[in-house]
DNA sequence: TGTACATCAGTGAACGCGCGTTCACTGATGTAC
DNA sequence: TGTACATCAGTGAACGCGCGTTCACTGATGTAC
């Protein structure tokens, strides 16, 4: 009966993406701490050193599935910006578009906070914001996509080039600290109104002030 | 010669302030996670489950650790404020008072990275932003210190009242957002000149904006 | 086309580890009479 | 002032747990001749 070949799971084919792909899970359900590799291999019907194969510790399989949050995080951005209607105004088109991105940025981490805690408080600094492993379908980074928005704000002749430099900094941290309050901070038990409310505020408060 | 009493540490004196002091010692080193319920027993001098006495369990220590956190972050913030010389124009002293609680908070941030994420990554949420237990020396939250500085605000007539409500929010995502991103996350490189100016030109930003 | 062989992705068993929490207990202290 | 007693902050031992990682190995696969 039983003559189906007893190591199945023998020459996995893909085991690394397979272990990203259900430690990617795990993350979802409990940020980056949830993601624990002997789960993680079980889940993918392999033994616990199968995964040493592929990846040189945990560690090193955490900044995998950092990298891949980080592409799906750029895909939000990505897909909140082409949701924005044009106006045929080159110069209000850009402020929007830089205020699709932080939509983008925040609706990823309200639908997505396990990935969005994993995308963005794991080790790994700005030198590294280009890496294509951490790219989404359309091939950008999530630090690209708002580079390229300020990029745009500038070229609309809405930013000057002394306050285009570093412009991502700010941008970057107003919308962050809304998302970690809001997912791990005291702001935790804002309903989606006020949240929506408080982004809508945000990003306003971005577009004057930038 | 061993005559002294072998159960030196019966009767604590204080043993649930004396457990808090130490897990702050282990979240200064390593953030909330590095809260660990037996090393602190350990330290303490006393059997692991003698912690059970004051906190219903870990979860519990860890609550009182990232109050305590939070009312170290209150007086940085106030230490700033008060660090701050007036110029005797009302208008001009509340914008850099509100200046001066951004600043104080991304200082404690930048000085204590653990105590400051004990402090504002675990579970609490705003209805409990003025617990007294979360208070500083000077008996304010530091919710409270961001509030009275934007009430201050208002009163000298800078900020209208439909811009006041909520305000928070907007001013502490922001400076929330930098710390978290410096801490944790891709600015984790960025040198202390580089931090210093982005904390200033946040701070503009905010000023501009809110 | 067939065969020998190197490669290397997987296995199986074991390691040391320290955690949080619960149990039944002990005995110093404060209090009532 | 002395004594009996309740209280309750601590002890000591044990629990079940699952983790990350290392070791020596096996055997299917691809390749060179």
């Amino acid at each position: 009966m039983t003559d189906a070949p007893n190591r199945t799971s023998y020459r996995h084919g893909d085991l690394r993406q397979a272990l990203i792909d259900v430690a990617l899970d795990m993350a979802r359900q409990g940020g980056p701490d949830a993601i624990v590799l002997r789960e993680a291999t079980r889940r993918a019907g392999v033994s616990p050193n199968a995964a040493y194969r592929h990846f040189a510790d945990r560690q090193d399989l955490l900044e995998a599935v950092s990298a891949s949050a980080q592409g799906l995080a750029a895909d939000a951005m990505e897909d909140a910006v082409e949701a924005q209607p044009g106006t045929g105004d080159p110069a209000v088109d850009a402020r929007l578009r830089v205020g699709a991105v932080g939509r983008g940025y925040l609706a990823f981490a309200r639908r997505e906070p396990g990935l969005f805690r994993a995308a963005f408080t794991v080790p790994n600094d700005l030198s590294e914001a280009f890496d294509a492993d951490k790219a989404g379908h359309r091939g950008r980074t999530p630090f690209q996509v708002l580079a390229e928005a300020l990029d745009a704000l500038h070229a609309a002749g809405v930013l000057p080039a002394e306050r285009r430099q570093g412009a991502e900094l700010l941008a970057w941290s107003t919308v962050h600290g809304l998302g970690m309050l809001a997912l791990d901070g005291p702001l935790r038990g804002l309903t989606d109104e006020m949240l929506d409310g408080a982004t809508e505020r945000l990003l306003l408060m971005v577009d004057r002030g930038l």
